[in-house]
DNA sequence: TCTGGGGTCCTAGGACCC
DNA sequence: TCTGGGGTCCTAGGACCC
């Protein structure tokens, strides 16, 4: 925790909803709710005319319908979204070079980095009105709360103290007097769970958790939520505004307006998931060794399973078919609601083509044609055919071995087998029309 | 016809290696 | 012939955030 109160919260108001009413006139003054529309949609964000109704963030769209009939619903414009989010990020950026973006419309700001004569109250109290006006200039209109404190914490907690439109700057030394009476709900990381059992133990308030040891702590939430939270109570959080946080997964996923029972369309839609995700982690430049599925029942119930390669990979074919073998262990003969695909453990390199070949070659050559008992042509995803057990694609290779999946479209779960890499059983699987480059 | 989609981080158990 | 530890990787699930 600093001695001065240089970090900086900025978080825009009802963000989605204020683009729209930016954007269309007829909405301003009114209810306007941006979510899923669709039978099994969640508000996404209310403007402050339908929070009056008791809309809320996260609420399904069917109850905020009930709540507010009259307002306006729509699915959101994701582009007027980042593009408004970039001018506000990069206003940011040009008073400080530290500024860490939480999501399209919050970020943190290190004011020690910005261009002040000193970082006394008053000084980033007139600094900070000045940045929210010119967040409304530079949105045309859009309005941000804002909270400055000695850490990210306080600053976090200070931006929601006065929503919408507000500004409040924690003085330092002031911090654990200002969050004794809060409940604990505020602090960001508790949540319903973490709610609940502090309120079994009798502790409902920020004051309350000051009582209880490190130790207890740890016994009731685990090491690092424990740990975390001791700390918090007592405003300590040395954290540093990061500017550059790398992506750590990419995934796809949809819920299906009616459950889902045919294995053959989950299949499908596994495998066009796959190919947006491949998308996505090529034009990023990005290609990851674990592929997960998930699967939410009808009853709600969320399975995953995953399934790692010895290489990191991008190819949607890959990622495609080890996602439809991991659904073939699911039993999924109660319906599905949802299904979805996400590549984690990821490089920030692709491997090596072995044809020397772009990623976006591989758009149009889904089936990779290799030389035949060639070394070293063995790479995840490719197309094999043993003398026995027929068609597969290639799991795995290192060391010599090649390890070989053996599927077809109906039974996703073929059997695994590993040869040597050499074996002349095992050969490359060429598509049956003649190709004249594929040469012997 | 309650309950989105994109993420991050943590835990716990088992495998495996030294 | 009884029973080490530590470290790392992988998998499944859960809590949480916006």
């Amino acid at each position: 925790m600093r001695t001065e109160a240089s970090v900086l919260h900025l978080d825009l108001d009802a963000f989605f909803a204020a683009v729209e009413q930016r954007d269309k006139p007829s909405l301003r003054g009114k209810p306007v709710v941006v979510g899923g529309v669709g039978g099994r949609g969640v508000v996404s964000t209310a403007s402050y005319e339908a929070r009056r109704y008791g809309v809320r963030s996260a609420m399904s769209t069917r109850e905020a319908r009930s709540r507010c009939p009259h307002a306006a619903f729509l699915s959101g414009r994701f582009h007027a979204y980042r593009e408004t989010s970039e001018r506000v990020m990069g206003l940011l950026r040009s008073v400080s070079p530290l500024v860490e973006p939480l999501s399209l419309d919050e970020a943190f700001v290190d004011l020690r980095q910005a261009d002040l004569p000193d970082l006394a109250v008053p000084t980033v109290t007139a600094f900070a009105q000045d940045l929210r006006r010119r967040v409304v200039e530079v949105t045309d209109g859009l309005t941000a709360s804002v909270g400055v404190g000695s850490s990210k914490f306080i600053a976090k907690i200070a931006s929601d103290l006065d929503k919408p439109d507000g500004l409040v700057v924690v003085a330092p030394g002031t911090e654990r007097d200002l969050l004794r009476p809060m409940n604990v709900t505020v602090i960001p990381g508790v949540g319903p769970a973490t709610t609940e059992r502090l309120r079994r133990v009798g502790i409902h308030t920020v004051e309350e958790l000051e009582t209880v040891t490190e130790d207890e702590m740890v016994r009731l939430l685990g090491n690092a939520h424990g740990t975390w939270l001791f700390h918090l109570a007592r405003a300590q959080d040395d954290r540093a505004v990061e500017p550059e946080r790398e992506t750590k997964s990419v995934s796809v996923e949809g819920t299906y307006d009616t459950d889902l029972t045919d294995r053959t369309l989950m299949e499908g839609l596994l495998t066009r998931q796959a190919g947006e995700v491949a998308t996505r982690l090529g034009k990023n430049g990005l290609s990851g060794r674990t592929v997960t599925i998930k699967v939410r029942l009808h009853d709600f119930t969320t399975l995953s399973r995953s399934s790692t390669l010895p290489s990191p990979t991008d190819s949607r074919t890959t990622i495609a078919r080890m996602a439809r073998t991991l659904l073939a262990d699911l039993d999924t003969s109660g319906g599905v609601r949802l299904l979805g695909v996400g590549v984690s453990g990821l490089a920030d390199w692709v491997q090596e083509d072995l044809f020397g070949e772009t990623a976006e070659a591989e758009e149009e050559l889904p089936e990779i044609v290799v030389p035949h008992h060639s070394r070293r042509t063995w790479a995840p995803g490719m197309d094999v055919e043993h003398e026995e057990m027929g068609r597969g694609w290639v799991w795995g290779s290192g060391r010599g071995v090649v390890t070989v999946r053996f599927e077809t479209a109906q039974t996703p779960a073929g059997p695994v087998r590993s040869y040597a890499e050499d074996d002349p059983a095992l050969s490359a699987w060429r598509p049956p029309e003649p190709d004249p480059a594929a040469g012997g």
